[in-house]
DNA sequence: GACAAAAGTGACCGCAAAGTCATTTATACC
DNA sequence: GGTATAAATGACTTTGCGGTCACTTTTGTC
């Protein structure tokens, strides 16, 4: 008997299907219990960091035996890798690229879009995977550097664009958000830390923080 | 003979001296050897990190055998709570208590005092200690707890009192840094979240955010 | 039902590092 | 110099966990 895979001569003359037979397996199925490790270990490595996860307490989690997951990861960094990527591929798909309308200012522009998600920035864990890229950062520049890219350097660019468009309309009167960017910013990334880190059992208001940041720079006198 | 620790009845009549005799030891030299291991263990936690420096590591580097370290420390963990614990203590020593000047306004002192403090945050290793703080915090929140209390609440309260002071004397025109004493500091949290974590690569000047954003705060028209 | 191939299992291995302890060395007092 | 006590040592024990692999189960095809 011909080994079915090889193209035996016998079976020449048939018209061998040219997809690939797979035994065995479904891809679907697959793709879940893949999906379901990722799940798990998000989970853990939420709650523990990297190094206290066990890949023994991600198995148990995601229902499998410790062996399969070495069999879609080589490595605990692997899987460490895989979960905060699709994390941040996630974050990267519900950010607003609305565009300004005509005759939009610029703040209004970015109370109507930027304000909002950032008053969402601590639902959907957004927060939480800027605290673990942060905690593990260090260990996994690799992983810093992706978060970099993907999120960090997408928003400034944005946040230059905007604050060179105010700056020609008259609409800022000065260069400063030009020059730093960062500015805007900083109390996300200061309620972040405040937060998740230094004092958890007195949290500053993420949103009101950034808002009260937007009226300062665009000169808003304040009630 | 009798044990000379506990006073027998031979020797009741002679002075005991009432400072218990230490044999083998000089208190000085173990304050040094203790302090040499704090230090070693210092520069070894801002290096790797709680979970990635060794006691062997920190005891060669102390020029010290493993088994001494935990003569000294009942457990790693006591150890890095040690070092953390006096590190806050030294920052907390060259805080400036300064006394604001009679006829000073709130913004001139703030630039003499707080600005030049954190134009050196990024020397003497100050960053560095915000950073174990926040990489390990979520592990050791005792030590999360002590940075807040020692640290960032002094720091607030201090903000908060000058706000105060510059609303009551017209030199804040609204609430804004009442309510939020957190808007002062975001620059230098998120400063030392970009430098030490997200893109080390390309640091932001601590310094020169902060100053911008009291420039903001007292509505100060940049050049 | 027979088969092949992939999915899935969990006992086991190896190693690194925390923590121990019997022993040796240093020091202060007589 | 003798001795009691504390400091210091490092070989050893223990432990936890990442990673492996020989084996079993499931699944799709003929």
């Amino acid at each position: 008997m011909p080994k079915s895979t090889q193209s035996a001569v016998t079976n020449l003359v048939r018209n061998d299907p040219p997809v690939i037979r797979r035994r065995g397996a479904s891809p679907e199925k697959t793709a879940m219990t893949r999906q379901s490790i990722v799940d798990a270990a998000l989970a853990e490595f939420l709650e523990k960091g990297f190094a206290n996860t066990t890949i023994e307490t991600v198995a148990k989690r995601a229902g499998v035996a410790k062996g399969l997951i070495y069999r879609y990861f080589i490595a605990k960094e692997a899987l460490f890798s895989a979960v905060v990527q699709q994390e941040i591929v996630n974050a990267h798909i519900d950010t607003d690229d609305a565009k300004r309308a005509p005759n939009e200012s610029v703040e209004d522009f970015l109370r109507r879009t930027l304000v909002v998600s950032i008053h969402q920035i601590e639902k959907k864990s957004r927060a939480d995977i800027a605290r673990v890229v942060i905690t593990e950062g260090a260990r996994f520049p690799a992983i810093a550097e992706i978060y970099r890219r993907d999120v960090i350097e997408p928003l400034l660019l944005k946040v230059k664009r905007l604050a060179m468009a105010a700056r020609k309309s008259g609409e800022l009167k000065d260069d400063r958000l030009v020059k730093n960017p960062h500015l805007l910013l900083a109390p996300v990334w200061a309620g972040i830390v405040i937060n998740k880190f230094l004092d958890r059992a007195h949290p500053v208001n993420i949103g009101e923080l950034f808002e009260t940041q937007l009226d300062m720079i665009f000169s808003k006198v304040a009630a």
